[in-house]
DNA sequence: CGTGGAATTGATTACGTTCAATAGATGTGG
DNA sequence: CCACATCTATTGAACGTAATCAATTCCACG
């Protein structure tokens, strides 16, 4: 086994986990897998790795810090419609659609796989099973955008933050990077805002309140949420739409 | 050919060609499609065809009449992150996923296709091309959440109803249900505001507004759009994130 | 230390909600 | 075909959440 191989092995150890939510995946399915990836890069903090509008020769998996789907509004501001985290196939979207409709870019430095785009096509004629976990996949991510949908239009900032920090926890829990109640979220309360539609000025009006209220803390980027119970009842949080297995 | 397959074939066809925005089908796929039809249903307006948490044993093509995806908020109030036209099939989620995490209803009264979930379970893994196709207009339906999710949470309430109304002139003449620039729009102010996260009462104020600048008539659920490119230009609309083919 | 990004605070404004009432449209049964 | 019931659209007034503008403080990092 050479060295490339190995570190490719690992590299999608997360996306297998993630997959394996859907259906155990056999050795041949995982080797498959592997030997998609053409190499791992390094990449700074807030860099794209796709725009809008671009046809990539290759997918991205994220293997070791965070990134976002973002779009961009004509008064300048973006929108993050997503957060990627380790595991997570950023853009099989090329391989069915004519171009991206949105961008996508890193919020830590991070480890990405590039992946190859025509394997992963070849793969999802050959390979049923893999076809459908990646078919469950896009419908778990088509869940939580229902939800984010529903959290911007229907509730109001405080429970729509508090949520999405319960989804944060739940999803960075089912990647392994949470310990107990407390996980790291690496991105700036611009960010957070730009993600529930708010200003920065308020997302932080609001996090000063979930923090007078009990509820979290919030420091240095490591976010702890003090009594799950109680703030899974105050953010209206229901993680089915999550469809993972681990319910808590 | 008996009386059956021949409605069961016409039935089919907005879903065939919709998915033929994908790519063309052979004429076996199209017929494993009608195979997979059980039976034809007339559906009353507002009636619900699949509830959240549950696990039909068929799935749900829309015929002819609008639907909607809809999730309950806790305050009572429910919100829709979803319309479905004639050639929409409303639930594939449940062949890949555990449970529906929302639910579908009637906007209109409505003929139904009942689909065999587990031939379209089977034909995911025996027909690649027909597989993709699913997962294309799955992909498409979550770039349309993006383009919603945005909407509602960053742009004012004028342009997120300007925009749903470009949206869905488009998709209804991708339907074919759509003449020059007006369509049938058959929800109540109320569902469309539902839709955006509004009050009736705001989404009113914003159609006289609409119907005021001339951008609009809407009358008898007749919803005409009088000057196009200023309506697209007011309403921030790139209609890149639909995927049709068909530029306008 | 100094510098720039991130977090925090204050004051003001505005968009959209809420509550409440009326008018118009649609439908149903006698 | 009318009378009544109900749903939908419309209007008004008061309120409140979140945006905007503008400083200031905090902090990590070179």
């Amino acid at each position: 086994m050479t060295k490339d191989s190995r570190h490719f092995a690992k590299a999608v150890d997360p996306l297998i986990t993630k997959l394996c939510h859907y259906a155990a995946l056999e050795e041949s399915e995982k080797q498959l897998l592997i030997d998609a990836i053409v190499r791992i890069d390094e990449v700074k903090k807030r860099h794209d790795l796709i725009s809008a509008g671009q046809r990539p020769e290759h997918l991205h998996l994220m293997i070791d810090g965070w990134a976002c789907r973002y779009k961009l509004l004509e008064n300048g501001r973006h929108h993050i419609t997503a957060y990627l985290l380790p595991g997570d196939l950023c853009d099989i979207h090329v391989t069915l659609l004519d171009r991206m409709d949105h961008s996508i870019r890193t919020l830590t430095s991070a480890k990405v796989a590039l992946v190859s785009s025509e394997k992963i096509n070849r793969l999802l004629d050959q390979c049923p099973r893999l076809a459908r976990a990646f078919f469950w996949s896009t419908l778990v991510d088509e869940a939580v955008l229902r939800e984010w949908l529903v959290n911007a239009g229907g509730r109001p900032a405080e429970v729509r933050i508090a949520h999405v920090i319960c989804e944060l926890l739940l999803r960075s829990r089912a990647a392994g990077l949470a310990e107990d109640d407390s996980f790291i979220l690496p991105i700036t309360q611009e960010e957070l805002g730009e993600t529930m539609g708010l200003t920065v000025v308020h997302t932080n009006r609001i996090l000063q309140k979930l923090r007078r209220n009990g509820l979290i803390t919030f420091a240095k980027q490591r976010m702890e949420v003090h009594d799950w119970k109680r703030m899974q009842a105050f953010a209206e949080f229901a993680p089915d739409y999550l469809h993972l297995n681990i319910q808590r």
